[in-house]
DNA sequence: GACAAATATGAATATACGTTCATATAATAT
DNA sequence: ATATTATATGAACGTATATTCATATTTGTC
């Protein structure tokens, strides 16, 4: 299905999407929201980062499109965007588990 | 699977990961491979980047073991050494598409 | 050994970007 | 209206890293 040929503009919106996905702020909100959306206060708490980081990458989060928006009052509620984004850890994570196993054998 | 609790270091090894795969020259390197291993100057013509890039390129991923080596005499040939990066195209590649999609009926 | 071809490496540069600090905005409550 | 809470935003800084240029290394050939 990818072994075909794929166009340099595609590529780049696939490195643009794994740049996204490379943080690890970012990572630890993605991980956070798979189990339902959340709000700001508590992504924070989560997270273990700053209140202004927070913010700044849900809004780096928000431009990709990988998480939506829901206001409630003063709390702001964020949920992925995205059901590939399941998928996407899945795969990264059995990843890094294959070469933590392969290391053990070194 | 993933909706578990995920420590800290292990998020960093998805970062590592995905950071590694996040770069233009090298999604390219990695496509040309899914196709079967090639040796530096085959790569060069594939990505058309600058023998020096390729090569600086192909360490990084060497490095962090997403390819292998063989060498042949005065050729060098590189292969995926993972069979989790024809997933993770084939996701990355799957959210480009939808999103693009999306994007369509504004 | 000298030379050529294939690949690797080191230094230098420029740019992108993660983080912090300070401040702004918006909504609610008193 | 003021104060407070929740969230967003802008500037500044430091660091990481992609790319280029020049040079080194390795292997094979003459």
């Amino acid at each position: 299905m990818v072994d075909q040929i794929i166009d340099d503009e595609t590529i780049e919106e696939m490195e643009q999407l794994l740049n996204v996905a490379s943080d690890f702020t970012r990572l630890k909100i993605l991980h956070a929201l798979l189990s339902g959306e959340k709000n700001v206060g508590e992504l924070i708490e989560i997270v273990g980062a700053s209140q202004s980081l927070v913010s700044h990458q849900l809004q780096v989060l928000r431009n990709n499109r990988l998480v939506s928006v829901r206001k409630d009052k003063t709390r702001v509620y964020y949920r992925l965007d995205d059901e590939h984004i399941n998928m996407l850890f899945e795969v990264v994570y059995a990843h890094v588990m294959e070469k933590r196993m392969k290391k053990e054998d070194y």
